[in-house]
DNA sequence: GATTCATGTAACTCCATCTATTACATTACG
DNA sequence: CGTAATGTAATAGATGGAGTTACATGAATC
């Protein structure tokens, strides 16, 4: 199936805006991200109803960040995005009155649920902060080499 | 997004197909799993050259187990339909040049197969033959209190 | 105030994937 | 041969993320 991207959108978004003084527009975040403009803005809806960044309007205008990075959660963002499903497979039906069906669902759903919660424990173990550090170690690290600081493309 | 049940169904019709002495029909699989026939026959065509399930054609014919359900783990199962991808997100690319892309595709793929990977082991610790066990008890459970012994609706 | 530039959002299309259905070929048994 | 079963292709339906168009709203600048 086709895999859910808002969360990896997200995150790139955050890091552009957290690299940036001023605001972004959606114009630019979607030439960054290879996304369309309505699109970001559907997808940092979320973040702004969260409280993760700030919308403005009008000339001058576009998107920044609005707390501090070291306070959010890679979990907080997935949050943000209405905790979307992670997984693609599931069991076949929630209230099964068949006993066949019960007996694979207790198997299957314990698995399930076991991985998500340490999907969501990880994601959760990482900062904002930490991936925008990550993110300027690889910058100068590629500097040391072209002398260009240019992560946007 | 909706959810692959494949694995589930797969399950269910091998537990079917356990408590019952000859073949079973797609018809009737399709019945107990709520399901058409044919998406039975596709469904149960990995399973068949996987060699966990044998099927033959013609009057009387129909799905058998081929295999001693203790050795088959749900991991087995899983793998015999193509081992389909477990989750429903995903990172924006796999090979990104662009360092925010890098730093974002880092954190969120750790994570990701670390949960996969759990995911997995679970499965692979988990035999038909427990999944069998554990329905006769429900069965027995149930029987206690209805006298019917009728898991298949 | 008019213009311009930005977000906010609805409505629609596109695309991929699981599921359902129809149709027909193949094969085995009586 | 006729019936009953699998095997499989082709097509449609349903869902959901992503893309696109269109328009309303709001803010800065002239």
């Amino acid at each position: 199936m086709n895999l859910d991207r808002r969360l990896s959108s997200a995150l790139h978004a955050l890091l552009h805006l957290a690299r940036r003084p001023g605001p972004v527009t959606s114009e630019e975040l979607g030439r960054c991200l290879n996304a369309n403009p309505v699109v970001v803005r559907r997808t940092m809806a979320g973040l702004r109803e969260a409280g993760l960044v700030r919308a403005e309007k009008g000339r001058g205008g576009g998107w920044s960040v609005a707390r501090d990075l070291s306070t959010v959660t890679v979990r907080d963002v997935h949050a943000a995005l209405g905790g979307p499903s992670v997984f693609a497979v599931g069991v076949r039906s929630r209230v099964p009155g068949c006993l066949v069906e019960q007996a694979v669902n207790g198997a299957l759903d314990v698995a399930l649920r076991e991985a998500e919660a340490l999907l969501l424990a990880r994601l959760e173990q990482v900062t904002l902060a930490e991936l925008a550090e990550d993110l300027e170690r690889r910058v100068l690290a590629r500097g040391l080499h072209t002398q260009t600081i240019r992560a946007s493309e």
